[in-house]
DNA sequence: CAAACAAATGAATAGATGTTCATATGTTAA
DNA sequence: TTAACATATGAACATCTATTCATTTGTTTG
């Protein structure tokens, strides 16, 4: 029961050899950071509800903050981080903005994300 | 220049048979809710790298702070985060766990986010 | 032009999240 | 049992993020 001190593993892995290997596998670090964005992406249920309502029509800002529990700005707010990602695209038609999925891998993402969590 | 109420579609949406087909056609918020969960988890860089070296390999706590710039302990509380998720199982041998992937899903998850980056 | 309105934006705020440090668990071996 | 060590965990802190409110921009129509 007394302190000591702990390296773990400071300088020293415990499989150098499956490390190497991993390592120069690996994708670049900035590759992997922006996975990671994209990804975060998703992790909003405002957002997933965007991009699941845009799954089945076109809508404009007015429907999306009509349909959710949200503001006009926070549903806007929402829409650049979506479009800025290109996961989804807009037309303008007059006052109003038409939002739309912007392909089909946004569909395919949610769908993998889907059947993780209904298993 | 005058400033006036603007209710921007307080209770009225622009097109009222599009959002009561979206609201009928759309999953539950408590399944939504989960979905933003699940991609939050792939949301982080650290995690992120995490699943990409054990798509590569096996590897224990140690050889995974190793490979990566982090300690240890956030090493050890990310793995619990994928763990909980279900995205990582383990097994113990002696004093060493080693993790990898839960399943299938992760990879095809991680492959559509890195196709849609990559375009 | 001015009013009306959909959408966008900036600032502020509250809440969530990831890391670190310190320490606790749990397992092996002496 | 005790030392050593891999891993896990709790608390604290700093950072990030989503929402709201107030306002602005941009377009249409009186």
């Amino acid at each position: 029961m007394e302190q000591k001190n702990v390296p773990c593993c400071e300088e020293e892995v415990v499989h150098p050899d499956a490390v190497a290997r991993v390592r120069s596998q690996l994708p670049e670090d900035e590759v992997l950071y922006d996975l990671a964005e994209l990804f975060k992406i998703f992790g909003d249920s405002t957002r997933v509800k965007i991009l699941y309502a845009l799954l089945e029509s076109e809508l404009c800002v007015c429907d999306l903050a009509g349909l959710m529990d949200v503001t006009q700005s926070a549903v806007s707010h929402q829409l650049r981080v979506l479009k800025s990602s290109k996961l989804v695209k807009f037309r303008r038609e007059g006052k109003t903005v038409y939002y739309s999925l912007a392909d089909e891998h946004v569909v395919r993402i949610l769908s993998q994300g889907m059947e993780h969590i209904q298993e």
